[in-house]
DNA sequence: CTCCTTTACTGGACAATGTCCATTATAGTT
DNA sequence: AACTATAATGGACATTGTCCAGTAAAGGAG
């Protein structure tokens, strides 16, 4: 059991990991596309042939809006619709390259995001900050199924 | 330097972390009040006589923003403001008896947050996860100022 | 096949959230 | 007194997100 002092510790993490996030996020990324457009656009880039609703349920976004999202990229050239063989219903979607391009560019960005945040610190403290996360992720999430 | 996969690991890591920590939000929080109207809220009572000003600077939010919502905090009768006398322009906010009330189970419920975060794990990996978290935090924000 | 229920996707309407600019009042400086 | 800077706020607006209903197809059960 975590003692209250551990939790507030926690906490403590918590409040200033995401707001350090949250500040790189706004000085890094391109801001022609909003985060949940450029989120979509990497679920999209990452996993070839996602329909719709799996963008949806995997970025636990509302089906309407990623709806709206998805039509916005497909406007914009960035993504393609296409018909599902096995359900009318459904279609699938790929990246143009055009999209591939932003793709690209957005996950250097986020590259670009973990060096700014580790920039004023030591190689040798970057090592031990890298292996406390890979820690982290290993005890919450090493016993689940996939990104 | 860290090297691509090590970066791709902590950014694995970050969207991972920040999606269950959402969640957790979404799950535990009272519904009444939104997220910026709770963190507005705790920012005054953990710091007493507060100005809007230093609201918004603290919690990197616009002025005209942050001022809404001190007014729907004053409103509900959650806060009180209170005329300066070193700065006839500036108020400073207390917490009344129900926005103590409020503060309280928002501080509970964030520990609740943290209790569900290692509910499945066990006592020797919640002490690892601790541990992991609190160097992270060491590295990146030891040499701050304040929180 | 027909009926019924469920699912995928989408648009309309709206609510919540956040941003930008201008205004008012006071402070601080010269 | 004149000028510049700051605190707080309201108006107008843009962005983001939610809810609901409709259409079309899928997948049964009988």
């Amino acid at each position: 059991m975590l003692s209250q002092k551990e939790i507030n510790e926690i906490r403590s993490f918590n409040r200033k990991y995401t707001d350090r996030l949250g500040l790189l996020n706004k000085q890094v990324f391109n801001t022609d596309f909003s985060f949940q457009e450029s989120r979509v656009l990497l679920e999209i880039g990452s996993h070839d042939e996602l329909t719709p609703m799996e963008v949806a349920n995997n970025l636990d976004m509302d089906a309407s809006y990623t709806s709206r999202i998805i039509n916005k990229l497909v406007k914009l050239n960035l993504v393609t619709k296409h018909d599902s063989k096995k359900d009318a219903r459904s279609k699938f979607l790929l990246l143009t390259k055009a999209g591939q391009n932003l793709f690209d560019q957005i996950d250097d960005d986020s590259n670009k995001q973990i060096q700014q945040l580790v920039a004023n610190i030591s190689v040798n403290q970057q090592e031990r900050l890298y292996k406390s996360l890979t820690t982290a992720y290993d005890i919450l999430f090493e016993n689940e199924s996939e990104d």
